[in-house]
DNA sequence: GGATCATGTGCGATATATGAACAAATGTCA
DNA sequence: TGACATTTGTTCATATATCGCACATGATCC
């Protein structure tokens, strides 16, 4: 790619939407010029061109994003074929499991939830496509970087923070390496309470027709009811009877 | 503003995200063009930088959206604590209701889901945060448009397609406008199957601690299991008290 | 092989980014 | 309270980058 394809003006101003993360909803020209690493001129740009286009609120001093901007993110999840294939099956999954059945795929050191059932809420946080968690320590990221080379999961580990969020947690790289080399031979992942404490998981690699992981499927059961030794007796079959039905629908 | 505030690079570059909509997974440079109106130096420029940033795939002949492009509209669904606060107030709804229960805002000519926790699944697509209905034959719409001056509830029906989805659809504005009035009223909305046969479902509106309407709640239900006439008396009180409890949780 | 369509590129006209300068608002401390 | 220091938003001139057109090239299809 020469230097003049590249738009400097839109990835200046993705990176001002990408400021409006976590807890900062209101955000000033001159915080978001901090946090992005822009001019201060550059950001008020942006942020002004934003709000013509009725992305952003402006009340005179602070910039809001409007439910506008969902139409960015939308544009995947109702463009992508995935998580409507997807849909109906987790829906089974999750009626015959009496669990909560979700849907991810890997970006950089993040899974992403592209489509979920859920049964009843287990954990603390609110998981809805477009969620993200960390790959190192959730069933279906286990599965994910298992499925790639070993340099590539060990690049991505080596860019992961590897928090200790439970005791049980595994932040040592060559556990994990070792652990995905169990995955890889064994076909699935178990989370027991890594991510956060009384949540056990079961993950599947999702297989297109050439045998190319694309995503990764889970059933997530609250520790008390389902101890993380029985995860594999009572949801591996279903998964992997998942797993071979949507094999032949998924192409290129 | 003035001229010069306005990023028109930046403003291309989100309309060629927006062109990735509906069914249009994979867009060549031509295709994109088209669909935005714009140049196709302009428009291969602005696809060439997302895939630099890794928002797109390009394959030397297509274009497709990556996940991290979720990053963007999560950046509101985040953002905003409106979607968290509601959160647990539409899990016990539903569980009361033992049906799904939503929350969405108005954007535009359309209703942008929230927040939603679903039981089983009743509806032919699948509703997530960021998912978009019309406005006019929606339950949650119905409130959100009777909150706004009449005037601005006509420009917006008159920007409006006014599908007839089914036989029940209202299409006429002025029997919308009339409904409207009696939603205001009243207090909350019917829908008996308008968008999609055997679904009814039943909304009312969320204010803030000063009256402002900033958001509509509903549940939704088979018309099979729950005829429209029977909405109001069972489920009504349960959405009026979750009103209730959200008010003085809504400030600004 | 010619017509049609899609993509890539050079260039002049035009729009944008930059950093400094200024104005206004806000915070600080005696 | 008042004076000073900081922070923030805005404007400006100009160097620089982008836009859109026109043309060249490559693919595809009768």
């Amino acid at each position: 790619m020469r230097e003049t394809d590249f738009v400097s003006g839109f990835a200046r101003g993705l990176k001002v939407i990408e400021a409006f993360g976590e807890t900062r909803q209101r955000l000033s020209i001159a915080e978001a010029s901090k946090l992005t690493d822009l001019d201060r001129a550059t950001v008020r740009r942006s942020l002004l061109t934003l709000a013509e286009l009725g992305y952003a609120d402006y009340d005179g001093k602070f910039f809001t994003l409007t439910p506008k901007i969902l139409r960015l993110g939308h544009a995947y999840l109702s463009a992508t074929p995935l998580p409507a294939l997807l849909q109906p099956h987790l829906d089974h999954l999750s009626e015959r499991a009496g669990q909560s059945a979700s849907a991810s795929v890997l970006d950089g050191i993040e899974i992403v939830y592209v489509a979920r059932a859920s049964q009843r809420r287990v954990m603390s946080i609110n998981l809805t496509p477009g969620s993200r968690l960390p790959a190192y320590c959730a069933s279906m990221g286990r599965v994910l970087l298992a499925a790639l080379p070993e340099s590539e999961a060990r690049a991505i580990l080596a860019r992961s923070e590897l928090r200790q969020n439970t005791a049980n947690t595994k932040t040592d790289p060559e556990e994990l390496i070792a652990e995905f080399r169990r995955v890889r031979a064994e076909g699935y992942a178990v989370i027991d309470q890594e991510l956060e404490l009384g949540l056990c998981s079961i993950a599947v690699p999702v297989e297109n027709d050439r045998g190319v992981t694309v995503a990764a499927i889970n059933i997530g059961a609250p520790a008390a009811l389902v101890p993380a030794a029985e995860m594999k007796a009572r949801y591996l079959p279903m998964l992997k009877e998942t797993q071979a039905a949507l094999r032949p629908l998924l192409h290129r």
